[in-house]
DNA sequence: TTCTTATGGTTGCACCTACAACGATGTGTC
DNA sequence: GACACATCGTTGTAGGTGCAACCATAAGAA
């Protein structure tokens, strides 16, 4: 048992001000999908990731790495957008224990539709917020934190450096 | 209408890697405190935020904006810190619509056995990984966030520059 | 083949959170 | 004092999420 290595005064406002925008900034992402196209930030992103898929068409399995989700949490939000036909599964025909999810026309409309509002607000709430330094930094941050989220990679593996 | 300012490369890099942060940190951090101490990160940092308040006592509605949570829920989680004893509320004498929230002892000794872990667990997820000038480059960079996502400079009051 | 084990995905259950509506108290105006 | 209005906090309700248990299919061993 070591003694612990408690916070130093910059070290604590640097980690105060990260669990706050921890908090804030999630629910800022969700109300403004929300409100102007009736979807969650998550699947939002679940949309704009099979977008830039080849055949806007993935494993589900693939999916939940690329959004970073657990397979009953994207399994119940997949449900909900074949509900509002913005997708449609499909079993895998080599695998037959997977399944793809696609895009459907209007899914792809609605991720059309719902992008310009989500780039302005990511830009209102982050990017324009901070110099073109700071993104960078944000950026390295960022890398070296996934380094112990997501030891393996698998997440966002196209955004690693 | 203006045209959309889409996001250039590093941009688009830095906010998937900062988004994929955003998805992880707080189950990472969740799950440490259920572990080893039964508490949630959120249920945690009221625990912390009473003990550090003169009587370890505060209003409702302070204990909110510190924490940032909305009323309706702060209210939920203090009814189950008070039914766990970590916490009772008492109704303000000079403010008969407020009520204020104390530590109780349990509570006290709570905070006492969670944070060396919950430290731990700061250091190894986040502030280890940094270099000293990049703790210090995330810490300005969440305040200039916090900017926008809180205005009114409520929420940790103390943190802002 | 048959048995065992691993993987893909879904569902039961419990809990957490948001939004809106509500009861209760305080403040200002007449 | 009586009214309108704002503030403090709680609760009804709906929906999201995690964990564990589950079914179905695949892969490997005997």
């Amino acid at each position: 048992m070591s003694e612990t290595r408690w916070l130093d005064e910059d070290e604590q406002r640097a980690w105060l001000r990260t669990a706050a925008v921890l908090e804030l900034l999630p629910g800022a992402l969700d109300s403004q999908l929300l409100r102007d196209s009736d979807l969650t930030h998550f699947e939002y992103f679940a949309l704009a990731s099979l977008s830039e898929a080849p055949e806007r068409t993935l494993r589900i399995t693939a999916l939940a790495a690329l959004t970073n989700a657990t397979l009953p949490r994207l399994s119940r939000v997949l449900t909900g957008l074949e509900k509002s036909g913005l997708v449609k599964r499909a079993t895998c025909s080599e695998d037959r224990r997977a399944k793809n999810v696609s895009l459907t026309e209007a899914g792809w409309a609605k991720v059309v539709q719902a992008a310009p509002g989500h780039v302005e607000n990511v830009r209102r709430l982050v990017l324009d917020r901070l110099t073109p330094e700071q993104v960078q930094q944000l950026s390295d941050i960022a890398e070296a934190l996934l380094g112990e989220l997501d030891p393996e990679g698998k997440v966002f593996a196209s955004t690693r450096s």
